[in-house]
RNA sequence: GGCCCCAUCGUCUAGCGGUUAGGACGCGGCCCUUUCACGGCUGAAACACGGGUUCGAUUCCCGUUGGGGUCACCA
């Protein structure tokens, strides 16, 4: 079957459901290359009205830990990408891929091998020595079992082809030809009989009735010795796409500089909406003409494999960041002021209560255009929460100290004097004295929003007012004037 | 190093032989305006290079350069 290749015998006449999975390793947490890939999968599923599949990885026992697989299934919820069924665990079937691997041995296509680490490292670096690239040639491949030593535990390496090549009709990468002589005996059973990555996927793929492999181009080299391991057992061959890999900045591997942090943290710790994460990670790489904010229907909608770019595209922040502001700006206040709560509890001292939350509900029109991450917007919103006397900043104490003579305490006269506590009624009043004194409206609405949030910026001056409501307003002018004199 | 992949503004991308090379982010300017944002208008900004093919290449082919991936008893 050396020759063969992939062409004209991948598809069943477009009938066949489609099935696609997100197969991560639980030895760290999702990150945001992953949660593309997850995405790209949920989309082609739901997109084709097939299956999406979730199967978590565990066979490295040493790195997989719980935490991880939490926060894995965690970061899946919250970015909306529900999974058929309940998730795999690879591990759990253990047993059937020694199986398969057996009935490969049985068939021919795989066999037990005794060459030590030791020995592999020897020929690995007369390899290096010679500058020839190492292909593993064990003495093994067609040696009678029965003469191995009895003392050690063989592995099982898949008895690949030598000659000939191997051709993958890829979704994203188009038609791709490698020799098979690039191809090694690959290990399938490690010395202790558990499975390597290499079986256990296409076991698993095979047996979850997987149509569609989407992952990372880093798997492309994998995908030609999963082939071979799938033609030796007389399997359907999957369509495979892989997808170019996310870059930093910098046009390097992404790495936690980059921001290849877990979604987690671009939820708690960056103040990402969900929508906005999947808006991003969805435009990279792929594109729909000049569309830029895309809705989860419109994904499901427009979403195709073969459109999926070939190259690299590199992770921009500030992009993400601006299509989260825009989000916000669309967001219900009420939804937005729960997500605030949880960061502003965090950083005030007292105790938040119910109110509170209303409170930011109320001051969310206001707040929500001027920011770009809700760690943001909660830090903005701080001066609803703050106590007298206010901390100023330099700012807002020159402005103050700076304001027309006797103004502060003219418009705290006339805000008391106020029958109706409204912003319409507010504004009037302002704008009265503004008058009087034949200023500009700034003139005063600096000095106050300064004496009344302690900062130099802030919603506009009447939503202030009328959040904090007239006897915490006039506390915090009256506390702001005893520096004035 | 072997093998494989990639190459349009700084970034994400549209383009699929003939376009003033479009959009978005970011950046500059203007407008709006009580600050800051939002919003509106506007400006600068790209086909890596060299050969072909063609009446005509950003687009097709080859090479160069540059970048990336992969070469485990990890996944």
């Amino acid at each position: 079957m050396g020759a063969t290749n992939a062409l004209g015998k991948t598809s069943q006449g477009g009938s066949a459901p489609v099935v696609t999975r997100f197969a991560p390793s639980p030895t760290g947490f999702l990150h945001i290359g992953g949660a593309r890939t997850a995405l790209f999968n949920w989309l082609y599923a739901r997109h084709m009205g097939g299956k999406f599949l979730l199967r978590i990885e565990d066979t490295d026992r040493a790195r997989s830990t719980d935490a991880a697989i939490a926060a894995i299934l965690d970061g899946m919820r919250w970015l909306g990408l529900d999974w058929d069924g309940e998730e795999v665990y690879q591990f759990s079937r253990a047993a059937r891929h020694a199986e398969v691997a057996q009935q490969l041995v049985d068939h021919g296509h795989a066999y037990a091998c005794w060459l030590s680490q030791e020995e592999l490292a020897e020929m690995r670096a007369a390899a290096a020595a010679e500058r020839r690239p190492f292909r593993i040639a064990s003495p093994w491949r067609d040696a009678d079992p029965a003469t191995g030593p009895a003392d050690i535990q063989p592995v099982i390496r898949l008895k690949a082809p030598r000659e000939g090549k191997l051709t993958i009709i890829d979704k994203v990468q188009g038609e791709v030809t490698v020799d098979a002589s690039e191809i090694d005996d690959f290990v399938l059973l490690r010395g202790d009989g558990t499975p390597t990555y290499m079986l256990s996927v296409v076991v698993d793929d095979h047996d979850m009735g997987v149509t569609h492999v989407i992952r990372g181009d880093d798997h492309l080299n994998n995908a030609f010795r999963q082939l071979v391991m799938i033609r030796a057992l007389g399997w359907n061959e999957p369509i495979y796409a892989h997808v170019p890999l996310i870059h930093g900045s910098d046009g390097a591997k992404l790495s936690k500089r980059h921001g290849a942090l877990g979604v987690d943290a671009y939820r708690d710790e960056l103040g990402f909406l969900p929508e906005a994460v999947n808006n991003y990670l969805l435009r990279l790489g792929w594109g729909h003409g000049d569309d830029e904010i895309i809705s989860r229907e419109d994904a499901i909608g427009w979403f195709d494999i073969d459109q999926v770019g070939r190259s690299a595209s590199r992770f921009d922040f500030k992009k993400l960041e601006n299509l989260n502001a825009h989000y916000m700006r669309e967001a219900d206040d009420a939804r937005l002021a729960k997500i605030c709560a949880t960061h502003v509890a965090a950083m005030i001292e007292r105790p938040f209560e119910p109110e509170d939350e209303a409170l930011l509900a109320r001051a969310m029109p206001a707040l929500k255009p001027r920011a770009k991450n809700m760690v943001e917007l909660a830090e903005n919103a701080l001066f609803l929460f703050d106590q007298v006397p206010l901390a100023f900043e330099d700012k807002a104490r020159s402005l103050i100290d700076e304001a027309p003579e006797g103004a502060l305490v003219a418009l705290s006269t006339r805000f008391d004097a106020l029958s109706d506590w409204t912003i319409a009624a507010l504004e009037v009043a302002v704008r009265a004295e503004a008058e009087a004194r034949a200023i500009g409206l700034g003139k005063l609405a600096q000095p106050l929003r300064a004496a009344l949030t302690g900062r130099a910026i802030s919603p506009g001056i009447f939503d202030v007012l009328w959040y904090l409501g007239r006897e915490e307003s006039l506390q915090r002018i009256n506390a702001a004037l005893p520096a004035k004199i």
